[in-house]
RNA sequence: GAGAGCAGACGAACAAUCGCGUAUAAGAAAACUUAUAUGAGGAAAGUCCGGACACCCAAGGGCAGAACGACGGAUAACGUCCGCCGAAGGCGACUUUAGGACCAGUGCCACAGAAAAGUAAACAACCUUAAUUUAAGGUUCAGGUGCAACGGUAGUGUAAAAGACUACAGGAGAUAUUGAGAAAUAUCUGCCGGGUAAACUCCGUUCGGGUGCAAGAUAUAAUAAAAGGUUAAGGUGACCCGCCGUCUUUUAAAAAAUCGCUAGAGCAUUAUGGUAACAUAAUGACCAGACAGAUGAUUGUUUAGAAACAGAAUCCGGCUUAUGACCUGCUCUCUUUU
RNA sequence: GCCUCUGUAGCUCAGCUGGAUAGAGCGCUUCCGUCCUAAGGAAGGCGUCGCACGUUCGAAUCGUGUCAGGGGUA
């Protein structure tokens, strides 16, 4: 789990957020990206973590999904391997149900083809 | 040894690195940092029942309504649990059981059949009399139909028949004994007119307003437009009476902090009472509490080749459903050996 | 959290209340028709009535449980 001022947790932010349709996505993953940074350079990215109730019944998978979507994005983080991440106010990573049942290293895989892609 | 029945336990372990929620302590103006401790179930699930708790409300009456249904107990309560009776199934251990009442009334029982419940024979058959192709009377034993035929089997009896009579088994009622009771056993009485209430219904018991922690409390902030209304809107949510008595409804937009929030009809061990469910007493420990929502990732070793079902959301008691592997105890049947 | 509805042929739906034949339209197959196709006509098959247990002589229909899907509300 990331820190808390990492986390994107407002309603009306992330409902912004998906206004704007600046994607990115992959069979496993869609990405969201917010408005650009101008001014506000002190404040952290906002991200959030988003399992569709659609996409399967079963809480313990979609639990499982976000995991290792946080993992993921956990160890980029640490390592500072895409700034790209740090120009945008908020980020939202959306699975979809081709997710289901793949591994850390499918999803890792994909996540840093998608950043790189924008980038 | 094989098969089966019942009950129970468990719900992968260890190490390393990185990382998250909460609490406490220290530091810091603050954001935060560091250290320590701790952090997912037997079903957390389904939401099928029962409660606690909270608020609205004033909590009255009537009539609808809902649930339950052998008997005795347990419990805060229950549609749950325990014991027991009857019935059904099994060689047996044992299992299942919505198990009150069709002598209050109404309805239904297709086709077939004489007839599906009405003091019933339009098929057919038996007997008697007249008569010989038939008619009248008596009868329903046997036949056939159907899930079900007006009690069953065997005899007596009769013109032919019939609980008309007898024996046996069954049902019902009465009496006696046993038992806390459901009920069981014995004797007697020809008493014996189908089934269906998971059909309406009747009887008995219980419930007796509503909404659910997004309940609600505190603090801060607080709009706009339209419609209706003291000639009674609205609330009490099947409905009626009765009661309360001033704002109410809709649409659009905005803001969201703290408490409730986890010490409990709870858990573990022991003792006592009870067949048991359970109750009482003593001792001990308490360490999830989020709010877009915390338990993860990688690597190595062991095991059965990385294991099943599955993620707390106010809290308890049950029920139901899902579930891999291994293990334990008691009991029954069959076979073999001694 | 609470409330509520629906599962029937490949698809869309009747039938259920009130129990005794599982049906309609579109689609599919074959034949007729036409020079060929379409329209039209004829015939045919297509179903564990979501699943399990029960009540009943008999269940798509009644009862209970369960599974799946949809909707409403805060």
């Amino acid at each position: 789990m990331l820190p808390k001022k990492f986390r994107l947790k407002k309603y009306s932010a992330i409902n912004a957020t998906y206004k704007l349709k600046n994607t990115v996505s992959d069979t496993n993953i869609c990405i969201y990206f917010g408005k650009e940074k101008i001014l506000q350079n002190q404040m952290p990215t906002k991200i959030a973590f988003v399992v569709s109730k659609k996409i399967h019944k079963r809480a313990v998978v979609r639990n499982r999904i976000k995991r290792l979507m946080r993992e993921s994005l956990r160890l980029i983080l640490k390592e500072n391997k895409f700034p790209i991440i740090n120009n945008y106010i908020s980020v939202i990573f959306v699975a979809k149900a081709s997710a289901i049942n793949s591994d850390f290293t499918t999803i890792n895989s994909s996540v840093i083809k998608l950043l790189s892609s924008k980038s």
